[in-house]
DNA sequence: CAGTGGTCTAGACCACGGG
DNA sequence: CCGTGGTCTAGACCACTGT
């Protein structure tokens, strides 16, 4: 199931985490990693690759891995993480009201986005998230309707991406999210505890499966005084 | 200089500017690749593998490598990227206005940030970024002094990322950043040309360098109606 | 079945850091 | 100088996809 240097990635972290190795120290050589993991030092660098790229470590050259303490427990938005997932991470206490299910054809531009003939049909489902029981989010998401069966309005008021991973065996892959702000629309406004005129934070995703094809597209608009967005960043020289 | 298979990621790279592959399309196998560039598969695969990570290809196995379409090129901001590589890249009519460029002491909070003593000299550096002759973007940067020598505000008008890797051969490695939406402050309403109680999205970051101390602080704040922020990003299954 | 990518190995040589 | 990480190799076996 699990590959060899995914355990030792893990395994790693899980040190880092019970304060085995803490910010600042360096971790074992690779090559006296070898020996403790019984693995080859090819192996041992995909894991420590995987730890540098996630911002758990940085490893600088003569030296060694040096433990990073970028205090990234605080907010994992960043990578595609769905809002029922964060939810269950920080234990906030949110609710999730599904305010729209229903098929419909596609938009043009959804069509040639989702690479279906146009007037396919598409799940449309809307759903608001109160966070301490106020109405702080508006997630919309569009799917193909072939790509998720079964899907009800009942499973979308806990976690779609559960079910499409779990039930459906589906593998979700990448995303490109887009963010900007943006005057807040009636609709919003019916919806979610904000005041007219209010600029709304809109995040914009794209998410895709493990073969490329598009399966989700969702507008999840924020109220600005409770977004943030949180990101570990690699420089890449060119 | 450049390794073999960064060189191997460059010239694919290439092959898809040019449109020797397009989206949609299948790389060559791994195996044709490695006759091709005369390199072992491990090479090859260290240079798709980056591909991967970037967001140019999807890896299927069994299959191939997808060439994917993300229109990835329409504003690079993911990643570490300063304001006046951005402004190379895209053309934009921009100009920077240095407004504050001296030393002060620390605060305590940037003291242990930096870790620090107490009231080190920092250098505090506040730019203007005018688009079209917009006064757009309101950028504050703190640097321990000793980290920085020689940097003026003259340099400080043109690239201090520039300055700061090619004169001082200093190598920036990762970035922390954040995202939030705040209250336009006195401060941004002087400068920046934004009305009375408008909000104001401002990006923190701390910047490290590779052997993983920080080297600089920044607040940019942005006028949202002009903010745009770009992402693409790998689903990691824990 | 053949062809693809995914993982792992053992060993080699190089580049950098610090004594 | 030695120990560190960075790169590269040749070969092996496995898992998945399609015919």
């Amino acid at each position: 199931m699990k590959s060899k240097f995914q355990s030792i990635y893990q395994h790693l972290i899980k040190d880092m985490q019970n304060g085995k190795y803490q910010a600042g120290d360096t971790l074992p050589s690779e090559h006296e990693l070898t020996e403790f993991f019984q693995a080859s030092r090819e192996t041992i660098r995909k894991a420590l690759k995987q730890l540098s790229e996630h911002g758990y470590i940085q490893k600088i050259q003569g030296k060694g891995s040096v433990v990073l303490d970028l205090q990234r427990l605080d907010f994992p938005v960043s990578g595609v993480t769905s809002f029922q997932e964060l939810n269950q991470q920080l234990g906030m206490k949110a609710e999730t009201e599904v305010v729209t299910f229903k098929e419909c054809r596609a938009t043009p531009k959804q069509a040639k986005q989702f690479q279906l003939p146009d007037d396919s049909i598409v799940l449309e489902i809307a759903r608001v998230r109160l966070i301490d029981g106020e109405r702080i989010i508006l997630d919309k998401d569009w799917f193909p309707k072939n790509l998720v069966p079964g899907l009800t309005a009942d499973i979308s008021s806990g976690s779609i991406y559960d079910y499409i991973e779990k039930t459906l065996g589906l593998t979700i892959s990448f995303a490109k999210k887009e963010i900007v702000v943006e005057l807040a629309t009636d609709e919003e406004l019916q919806l979610l505890d904000v005041d007219q005129g209010s600029q709304i934070v809109v995040v914009r995703s794209l998410t895709y499966l493990e073969d490329a094809t598009l399966l989700q597209i969702t507008e999840s608009r924020h109220r600005p005084d409770r977004f943030r967005f949180v990101e570990f960043a690699r420089r890449y020289k060119t």
